[in-house]
DNA sequence: ATTTACATACCGACCGGACCGTATGTTGTA
DNA sequence: TACAACATACGGTCCGGTCGGTATGTAAAT
């Protein structure tokens, strides 16, 4: 439909972008940059002026694109939920030895997801839901998006130990339940090595519930997104 | 607006008593507001005006007792964990009958304490504290006392079960990771009841690990405050 | 291929409001 | 009177939304 303009360095000093990039870009700017700062200065301090200095636009752009702040933190929070899929991905494709696969689940889930910047980030957008319904919605709906998407690979890696009383679903949930509240709590901590051997024990833990599969090498079903 | 004030018979010859009353009424009044309004309004929302006219003072009342914004709210921080033990004492010192005790115990701990509007406060004041070193400083060294009060009744209760790997002081931080991490994201589930069925599958999951001491029927011994 | 008309992208100043801290005035107690 | 407790007014700052204006890309008409 649209014609490629290929122009010659004498022509065009600058390759002259196409609208559709230029958009584009401006909007993962600010869409980054917003990642950035919520991360850094929580969501009040997250200001607009904060975020354009941060992205190098301008308060103009932001509105152009995004309208109101709401409608950039709601942008951002789907975005950060993108990016959160692909780390999520990355631990259940980890695929570990069967021997220490639960402990590697465990510490891999805290090193790559809730250790990370962007558990920050989702901390202070829920907090923040607590004020805002919609951005309550809206992390509720992204939320069971994410839920669908583990539970056939836990389901397809670890099954029930005998005798277990908890099923492996529900021992997760407990997991990231886990996960969450130290998460929560780390800053506050001094000691980065009582971490490390919480984790350690919680694998302990729920080892006493689930099992890895014996005979699995492959990956686990994709959920469709 | 409520202020009688019965002069008891017993005058002393140094009656100040009016006056420090009216002070402690008031500063009463301030932090009380101050933790409904941090319930209520977050920690950003829970602006100075918000919180007098709750407390039905003026703002030259707040800047006379506490100075400044965050002096506020470093106290309602220290008065919530104030009230913190109480409420975990309640818990502790419940003794329910020994069969369900860790199932009480857990759902004890939940409907006392992390389902509760104080929770949400402590949430405010957490995640303020990432931007807030004073802050972080003051729930850090908050955290440790309550956990100085609820470890000597956790060893006077429980004791770990025969081939358990996780010592029942850790089992009792997961528990409150556990529990701190449900409550986070409490209200984006519509699902109240699943809420409860994730409590009593966690009972059992540290149920493997620990077992109520068989004769014990006194109270714990109490912490220093 | 120009020209023309329109749409998109972007800019920055301005405004009303909210906020906190301070400074000053008033009331009640000792 | 002297001082603590409390009330009110002011000032400077920051924030988010609005808005007029400009530059650039795109597509239709000529």
């Amino acid at each position: 439909m649209t014609r490629q303009r290929p122009a010659t360095a004498t022509e065009r000093p600058t390759p002259r972008r196409r609208q559709a990039d230029r958009s584009a870009d401006t909007r993962r700017r600010l869409l980054d940059a917003t990642v950035i700062c919520l991360a850094r200065h929580g969501y009040q301090g997250a200001s607009l002026a904060v975020i354009v200095a941060e992205a190098g636009v301008s308060r103009g752009a932001q509105v152009h694109h995004f309208g109101s702040r709401q409608q950039l933190m709601l942008e951002a929070a789907e975005d950060l939920f993108r990016q959160l899929y692909k780390d999520l991905g990355r631990v259940l494709l980890a695929l570990p030895d069967p021997a220490g696969r639960l402990r590697q689940t465990v510490t891999g889930a805290w090193d790559q997801l809730f250790s990370t910047e962007r558990f920050l980030v989702y901390q202070a957008l829920l907090t923040a839901s607590h004020q805002d319904p919609e951005m309550a919605a809206a992390l509720a709906s992204l939320l069971v998006r994410v839920r669908s998407q583990y539970e056939p690979a836990v389901d397809h890696y670890f099954e029930s130990a005998p005798g277990a009383l908890v099923k492996p679903r529900t021992v997760f949930v407990q997991m990231a339940c886990f996960l969450h509240g130290l998460a929560a709590q780390a800053h506050l901590a001094p000691d980065p090595a009582s971490l490390r051997h919480q984790l350690e024990q919680f694998a302990l833990l729920i080892g006493s519930q689930l099992r890895v599969r014996r005979n699995v090498t492959t990956r686990p079903p994709k959920a469709g997104a």
